[in-house]
DNA sequence: TGTCGAAACTATACGGTGTGAAGTTTCGAT
DNA sequence: ATCGAAACTTCACACCGTATAGTTTCGACA
C-alpha cells in the first residue's frame, strides 16, 4: 500500500505538470495567440527548460493535439450543457441556447476557436484519432438532435432536393446518431451539417474580423440568423 | 527621352523583381501552405539572399499582404466574371454561378484561401487600407448584388426579424451599394451578409477538413445549400 | 538502510526563421 | 570620367523546435 502511495504519488507530480504545461499553454494562446504556443515560452514560464517538456510530450505537435482536445471538450461542453439547461419541450429554444452558447464560448475565447477550426500552428498535422475529433461528433450530433427534433415540419416546408444517402455521411457519425433517432433520414443530418456550415461561417467571419470591415453589429445579423433558421425549420413561435 | 527609357529601365527591373518575388511566393504557398512563405526560402529559389528581399518588402507581413491583396483580388475577379457570364435575366442562375465559382476557387487555391480567411501566417496583423478591404468589398457587393435581385420576392416570402439601420453597416461597403440600388433596404444587406457567411461556413468546414470527418460528399452538401438558398429566396424554378 | 535504476531535468548543439547594421558592387545620370 | 543612389551581400542577433548526451533526483527493493 505504501507501494501504491508512493506509485500514486509519481504519477500525481507527472500528472500535475502535465495539467501545468497545458495550463500555460491555455494561457499564453490566451494572450498571444495560438502562435504563443512555443515550448519556450511555456519552459521560460515554468522556470525550467524547453527540452524538459519533451518528457511529457513528444513533440510540439502532440502538446498542441492535447490542447485542442481538451478545448474542443471544452467546447462540446459548453453547447451541450446549454441544450440541455433549455426547455426540453422548446426546441426552438433549445436551437438559440445552443448556437448562442456557440457563439459565447467562441467570442470568449476566440484563440481557442482559431486552434481548433483554423490553422493552428505552422505545419501542424491532426493526427487519426483522439478527442477532437470525438468533440466534434459531440457538436455535430448535438445538432442533429436539433434538427431530429424539427425535422418533421421542416422537411415538409423545405424538402432536401438532393437525394441523400447513408453512404453520403461518415459511419462514426452515424453510429451515434441512428440509435438515438431511428427514424431520421439522411437527408436530415444533411440539414443538421448546412445549420453547422451557416454558423460557423458567421463565426468565422466575425472572429478572423472579415465581418466588421462591413458589419458593425455582428451580434444583430447571428439573431437574425437564428430568427430565419427557426422559422425555416416550421419552429416560428 | 533616353532619360526616361533608362528611369523606366530601372523601374521595369524593380517591378519585375517584385513580381518574381510574389510569384515564388506563391508558388512556396501553392505547394507547401502558407507557413512555406519563408523570405529564406523565396531567396533560396531566386539565388538571392533572404536580406535582398528587405529592399522590395520591408518586411515580411508586408510581402504576405502583397499576396493577400493580389490573391483576394484574384477570387473577386473569378467570381465577378462568373456572375457576369451567366444570364442576367436568370437570378438563380446567377447565384448559382457566384456560389460555384466561389467554391472552385477555393477548392482550386487551399492555400490561397487559408492566406485570406484564416490566420495567413504566425502573429500577422493585417493592415488598415489595401486592396484586399477592396476585394472582400467586391465579393460583399456582388453577393448585394445577388440579394437585391431577389429581394422583392425574398423579402416577402420571410421578411427580417431584426430591424436593421443603415447604422450598422460600414459606410465604405454602403457606399458602393447605395448608388446602384437606391430602393434597397437595409435589410437585404444584412441577408447578403448571412448568405455569405452560409457559403463562407460550408467551404470553411470543407477546407479545414472538419466536414470530411462527417461527410463524405461535400459538393452534394454545397449543392444542397444552394437549392435551399434558391428556393428560401423565393427563385425556385 | 544502502544501493540501484528509472525518471526528470539540464547543457549543448544544429538548422531553421525574421530582421537589423554595415559594407560592397552595379550602373544610370551628369 | 565620375558621383551617388540603388541593389545586393555579409555578419550578427534573438528566437524557434528538436536531437543527443550528461546530470540530478528519488522511489523501490535487498
Amino acid at each position: 500500500m505504501a507501494e501504491t502511495r508512493t506509485r500514486g504519488r509519481r504519477e500525481r507530480l507527472r500528472a500535475e505538470t502535465t495539467a501545468e504545461i497545458k495550463d500555460v499553454a491555455l494561457r499564453l494562446m490566451a494572450s498571444g495567440g495560438p502562435d504563443a504556443i512555443t515550448l519556450r515560452a511555456i519552459a521560460r514560464e515554468m522556470g525550467m527548460t524547453a527540452n524538459a517538456i519533451y518528457g511529457y510530450f513528444a513533440t510540439r505537435d502532440d502538446l498542441v493535439t492535447a490542447l485542442i482536445d481538451d478545448v474542443y471538450t471544452a467546447l462540446a461542453d459548453a453547447v451541450d450543457a446549454a441544450w440541455a439547461a433549455a426547455a426540453a419541450d422548446d426546441p426552438a429554444g433549445r436551437i438559440r441556447a445552443w448556437a448562442h452558447a456557440f457563439r459565447n464560448w467562441a467570442l470568449a475565447n476566440p484563440a481557442g476557436f482559431r486552434l481548433i477550426y483554423g490553422d493552428p500552428v505552422p505545419g501542424y498535422q491532426a493526427p487519426e484519432g483522439g478527442a477532437a475529433p470525438d468533440a466534434a461528433q459531440r457538436v455535430c450530433t448535438g445538432l442533429t438532435a436539433l434538427a431530429a427534433v424539427a425535422w418533421p415540419k421542416a422537411s415538409q416546408a423545405s424538402p432536401a432536393s438532393e437525394d441523400f444517402q447513408w453512404s453520403d455521411f461518415d459511419p462514426g457519425l452515424l453510429s451515434k446518431i441512428r440509435p438515438a433517432f431511428p427514424d431520421l433520414p439522411p437527408a436530415a443530418v444533411a440539414l443538421a451539417l448546412r445549420i453547422w456550415g451557416h454558423l460557423h461561417g458567421l463565426l468565422c467571419l466575425e472572429i478572423y474580423g472579415h465581418l466588421r470591415t462591413q458589419m458593425l453589429s455582428p451580434d444583430k445579423l447571428f439573431r437574425e440568423e437564428l430568427a430565419q433558421l427557426v422559422r425555416s425549420l416550421g419552429l416560428a413561435a
